[in-house]
RNA sequence: GCCCGAGUGGCGGAAUUGGUAGACGCAGUGGACUCAAAAUCCACCGCCCUUAAAAGCGUGUCGGUUCGACUCCGACCUCGGGCACCA
């Protein structure tokens, strides 16, 4: 550990650099300002994450939370979507899923533009529209927009209750999953636009399921094909015209039928009748192209990352509003922009917007007095570079140097799944954008990612008949067992009574079911609480926790040590000849390496650390069976107590580090070489091979460990269980799998 | 709704490339030691029939591929996670 080049985030050495590269990035318009809606909490006067609303209520203040348009800074995240997807395929250090779920969050999306032609005072003009089911344009029915949408404003000008509507649909609820749920409600605009083909009339709705952020914020409606279109229809009584054939199924428009949706076969489509939907969406896209009404176009679900956030904790964004220039930067001679830290936050709103020595500053660009920014960057960004700074550390002149690419990318990143999308793809930006800006070289940052899983425990609770539910700590429950040991209920055991459970969760503090590794480590110590946690599951599962099984750690670390200490106590052991050892002596060494070996590649590879710890276990098992006091046997146990010491030293570090002292060694074993296994002790005259009768287990057999297939043949043949499992029937094959098993078929 | 992942004894889990299902541990049962208990040690511990057995059955369900399937394929069920009106 190099703790000189420890950092801390919030040190105005550390957060300037994201002043001075949030800069770079505004002049290379990777970063720009722009008015969004964001969840506002009319109370606290500040901005919610989806996460901190609940329930369409701000999460501290229960005020209902209303979008707002705000001016926020962005990054341009969206311009890297295609690299940051493309590079997925060619990241082998990534889990799948992670990379499942980045692909996702990106969501690319191929489709076609398509204009719908229309008049306003006179003026041609095109409403467009993003679809990937061009194949289904002749069913068409009607067009919606979002409520944000300029057709949908300029429609509520003079028509009072669309902008009572309106106003609802902003208001309404927040969160992403309500919006999934809520229903849909429209009104229509009095507008109407031109079906491009057949040049009809179509009515513009505005819908408040159409999002102004995705696409073009306006959809064509195709009731018949798309279940949020015909749920739309059904309630506003809007005609539905199949147009599209599945495999000759009928079409009932009084009832939706998931398959409405699949590609088929175009019909009642004109001049696109018995087109294929994959043909359809080309020439359609090909036709109204010649008249600039379709373009064929690659729509991403990824928005720009919005950093600014009205909170006093975090990095200033370094900008000055001056009232005759507008927001200009601060200029890098002036940085950092040092967050003060003579405020006490009183909980509303942002405090910075009351501290006249912060907010007073003069303008760089015309030098009148001008009032500074009070916004702060999200904490995403700290965390986006964090790791090229540790290989940079101490340099006061630049953000990253010459280190830095000695260091990249990160060997083995480890973290939990729930950074899956949010810090993972934001530092995956964050590096190409610096890259681009020719401050590092490098595409991306980590290049084996492990990802940790979740830790759930059991929720206690009771109900009573009024009042709030109440929940109970697992660590105070008791579980009632009966005499098979299967449970049979629960009680709390302050009061004896029951508690009824709500299932395995994750852990959080309002479900109460968290628990406190320090209660393990002050009962059992460090060592044996890492092993118990280790041992309990592979650490990339989620894993339901219970301390049951901790005695069966505790109980082996004392059976480690005493093994150690009753074997030191008989004094130094003699010099290992490997070339003059009895048959259990070498079985012994043998196992000692096939050990080594495994742990070797359990926690170097497969990072399946409950393996390796199951196996020095058996190692263990192995040793207290073998009570051989003589030289040879004393050599030999010495060696395998210290394969299994070190195989456990990066488990338990503590106790190891013990233990390999008293094994007669001077040096630590944190700074010992890892032991490779030795082949010589890996080998073996004999090998025992299975023996199947058609397919099932019959024998085993003791081969020599070279025996070719007509060898292993003709023992599997001559066993007597062979026989008579194959008495009275012909041997039609037999299959050979050289060094484990003989199936003999026969019928 | 869509996308991932998982389902194996009373429990946590193992079986790494299609080749011995249940390693290792917990809990449980029996025994040794002890005045007794704890600790420790030994043995047993999937189901089923049995005096007994290398009999039969068995990895969520149903079907398939294969000499051979926990593992591969198809359909379904259940649980967990991610995304969630993305047109």
């Amino acid at each position: 550990l190099d703790w000189s080049r420890e950092l801390a985030t919030c040190e105005p050495e550390y957060y300037r650099w994201n002043q001075w590269f949030f800069l770079r990035m505004l002049k290379a318009g990777i970063a720009y300002l722009k008015t969004g809606a964001v969840n506002w909490d009319p109370v606290d006067q500040t901005v919610l994450a989806n996460e901190q609303v609940i329930d369409g209520r701000g999460w501290r203040t229960g005020a209902p939370v209303e979008k707002r348009e705000i001016p926020m800074y962005y990054l341009r995240i969206t311009a890297y979507a295609q690299e940051l997807l493309d590079a997925l395929s060619q990241m082998p250090g990534w889990p799948e899923r992670v990379r499942t779920m980045q692909a996702n969050w990106i969501g690319r999306s191929e489709g076609v533009n398509i204009g719908f032609p229309y008049t306003l005072a006179g003026e041609p003009k095109v409403m467009r529209v993003f679809t990937t089911r061009a194949d289904t344009l002749m069913g068409v029915t009607f067009c919606a927009v979002a409520p944000e949408h300029p057709l949908a404003l300029h429609a509520a000008r003079d028509n009072a209750p669309l902008r009572d509507f309106l106003g609802q649909c902003r208001r309404g609820a927040a969160t992403e999953a309500d919006l999934a749920t809520q229903e849909k409600r429209g009104m229509p605009t009095g507008l109407s636009v031109q079906h491009p083909v057949t040049g009809a009339d179509v009515p513009v709705w505005v819908g408040n399921y159409v999002l102004m952020a995705y696409g073009e914020g306006a959809v064509m409606g195709v009731p018949a094909h798309d279940e949020r279109d015909f749920e739309f229809a059904t309630r506003y009584r809007l005609p539905i015209a199949p147009v599209i054939d599945v495999q000759g199924r009928p079409y009932d428009a009084t009832k939706w039928q998931p398959w409405y949706e699949d590609h088929g076969r175009c019909v009642n489509s004109g001049s696109y009748d018995g087109l294929e939907s994959a043909e359809a969406i080309e020439r359609i896209a090909s036709d109204l192209g010649g008249r600039g009404l379709a373009e064929k176009q690659t729509t991403w679900r990824l928005r720009d990352w919005g950093i600014s956030r009205q909170r006093y904790w975090g990095c200033p964004i370094p900008i000055i509003h001056c009232d005759e220039c507008g927001a200009v930067p601060v200029p890098e001679d002036q940085l950092p922009v040092v967050l003060p830290r003579d405020l006490v936050p009183d909980g509303s709103g942002n405090p910075l917007g009351r501290h006249a020595a912060f907010l007073a500053c003069q303008c760089p660009a015309c030098g009148k007095p001008a009032r500074r920014e009070t916004d702060t960057m999200d904490t995403f960004v700290d965390s986006s570079w964090y790791f090229l700074r540790f290989a940079s550390s101490g340099n006061a002149e630049s953000m990253v140097d010459g280190r830095a690419a000695y260091w990249m990318p990160v060997d083995q990143y480890i973290g939990g799944i729930e950074h899956a999308i949010l810090h993972l793809l934001y530092s995956r930006f964050w590096v190409r954008a610096m890259d681009d800006l020719k401050i590092v070289n490098l595409r991306e940052p980590f290049a084996n990612l492990f990802t940790q899983g979740m830790v759930l425990n059991e929720v206690f609770f009771r109900k009573p008949a009024t009042g709030r539910v109440e929940y109970f700590n697992p660590a105070d429950v008791d579980l009632k067992l009966d005499a098979a040991g299967a449970r049979i209920g629960a009680v709390l055991r302050a009061d004896g009574q029951p508690v009824e459970s709500g299932g395995v969760v994750t852990m959080s503090k309002s479900r109460n079911n968290g628990v406190d590794p320090q209660a393990l480590v002050e009962q059992y110590g460090a060592d044996t609480a890492r092993l118990f946690t280790m041992f309990a599951a592979p650490p990339e599962q989620t894993l339901e926790w219970s301390d049951e099984g901790v005695q069966g750690a505790f109980r082996f670390m004392k059976r480690l040590w005493k093994a150690v200490h009753a074997h030191v106590s008989a004094g130094p052991a003699p010099a290992l000849d490997p070339a003059a050892l009895d048959a259990a002596q070498r079985d012994l060494r043998r196992q000692a390496h096939q050990t080594l070996a495994k742990v070797t590649d359990d926690i170097g590879r497969r990072r399946t650390f409950n393996t390796a710890i199951a196996s020095v276990m058996e190692l263990l098992n192995a040793l207290a069976r073998f009570t051989d006091g003589s030289e040879a046997g004393r050599a030999v146990t010495q060696e395998a107590l210290e394969i299994a010491v070190m195989c456990l030293s990066p488990i338990v570090p503590h106790a190891t580090h013990s233990l390999w002292g008293a094994l007669g060694h001077e040096r630590a074993i944190i700074d010992e070489r890892w032991r490779t296994p030795d082949p010589r002790a890996l080998e073996q005259a004999l090998i025992e091979i299975v023996v199947q009768v058609n397919g099932k287990l019959r024998s085993r057999i003791s081969v020599p460990a070279g025996a070719d297939e007509t060898q292993m043949r003709t023992a599997a043949l001559a066993d007597a269980h062979v026989q008579k499992f194959t008495a009275g029937l012909g041997i039609r094959k037999v299959i050979v799998v050289p060094g484990k098993l003989v199936n003999v078929v026969a019928a």
